[in-house]
DNA sequence: GCCGTGTCGATTGTCGACAATCTGCGCGTC
DNA sequence: GACGCGCAGATTGTCGACAATCGACACGGC
């Protein structure tokens, strides 16, 4: 979301707060999916495996469950938040709205501007697709869909957008996707663009909308399955040993 | 939000976490228009105000920041986010968009029940603006637009739409509107009922999207005054009082 | 056997104290 | 006079310890 670029070589310590370098370990910790849905993030211990104070551990755990990524409930502790059929539903629905959203709003403001960024963005994503590394894929596409939030020039809803999409990656992490599956998905984004191109804005959102209702169909038919492999002790003692 | 229900007439003392009595205690401060944007939220000052140690003012603070009321920087401190007029527009072009949405969806899960409710409240607003009472007028307004997000059964949809409604009414604390200015906006209602009760989604949807708009110029125009009075620190324990 | 009570272990909630960081001001140097 | 330096003061960040709460289990009375 906002990082310092180093101005030169040497990278500096991290000068940021605690709670936030906690927050972003548990939360690549859980969309790596090492940590299963319903697994207890317990402070004393997560403390002591950082080598830090309880107090810190405790802010980033609030930070998470603002984000949806947890769920704490008073004296009982917190989990990582289980996602049901619905919570997939909700998160793809609400998404659509948003983007669709964006959409309108990024071509109103500068559709030429919007154009050209996106154009640059497909033409990675397809040359990715091309040599196979889905990896990059996956993160073009992420590019793509969060310069239509960005372009809309909306601070409200990009703060709103990224909790959201934090849990589509939650999602993702938990389902295997075929990567034929995906394919159809990339190519799904040039329909869009042309339509931009096109400056027919209806074509365009409900294209829109499709791509992701596409997407959410995927996921849901997908096996949530993602277990065991590398889910709870790998080495010595992982967080879960208690559930 | 999740309120427990006594069973009998003893109250019974909160024992919810005091963050969260701190976090109410600030924001209905906040939402008062006893702090002015701007003004700084010292830990220190607050927790000995309160008479509790600055660990949970802390994370209460953390609340209130996710929620958008304050603004937080490291090592600096926290401050009441000021609002400026791109942040009102952002505010209410979101809002639309999420009621809209949400009308959509209440009405395809069950316009009867919807429209049962709805009925309900828009008559008790118009008994109440009869009778002069604004307090209450802007209540059963709440409701109404607490009952179509409710009503669409989306509880992600629920979440953000409370932030978004926070800053609403952060916004309206700070403009100081006519009476008659918000019984234009009272009547508003009813045509989005009607439609409703025919069935016609594109029509509720492009009154309650009018209705929304009416009144963000309503709040645009309206001089952002409300300040000075009763500002900062008045007597000594201001505060405290809070609960 | 069933219900209410007491106790225990585990975990979170809260506290007071210390350390790190930022801002503003005064001082000396050029 | 302008610039850099360093020193305070204030405020937040972090820490370790203590208190409160919850769930589960055992115990005793009926």
């Amino acid at each position: 979301m906002d990082e310092r670029k180093p101005q030169t070589n040497l990278t500096g310590v991290d000068t940021r707060p605690l709670r936030q370098q906690i927050a972003d370990a548990l939360q690549s910790a859980i969309l790596g999916g090492e940590m299963k849905p319903g697994e207890a993030l317990v402070e004393t211990e997560i403390a002591s495996r950082l080598g830090v104070s309880r107090a810190p551990v405790r802010e980033a755990l609030q930070l998470l469950a603002n984000s949806g990524l947890v769920e704490t409930v008073p004296y009982r502790g917190t989990t990582v938040r289980a996602l049901s059929p619905s919570d997939i539903e909700e998160v793809y629905s609400l998404r659509t709205v948003l983007e669709t959203f964006a959409l309108r709003r990024a071509m109103a403001r500068d559709g030429a501007a919007l154009v050209l960024e996106l154009r640059a963005i497909c033409d990675a994503m397809a040359l990715h697709a091309a040599a196979g590394d889905w990896a990059k894929v996956s993160a073009e596409d992420e590019r793509f869909h969060h310069t239509l939030i960005a372009r809309a020039d909306h601070r409200l809803l990009d703060h709103v957008w990224s909790e959201v999409h934090v849990r589509v990656r939650q999602i993702m992490a938990l389902r295997n996707l075929q990567n034929d599956d995906s394919m159809t998905v990339v190519y799904n984004h040039f329909p869009i663009l042309e339509a931009i191109e096109d400056g027919d804005g209806e074509t365009a959102r409900r294209r829109l909308a499709d791509h992701i209702a596409t997407a959410a169909d995927l996921v849901a038919s997908s096996d949530g399955a993602a277990e065991g492999a590398f889910a709870t002790s790998d080495t010595d003692s992982a967080l879960a040993a208690g559930r």
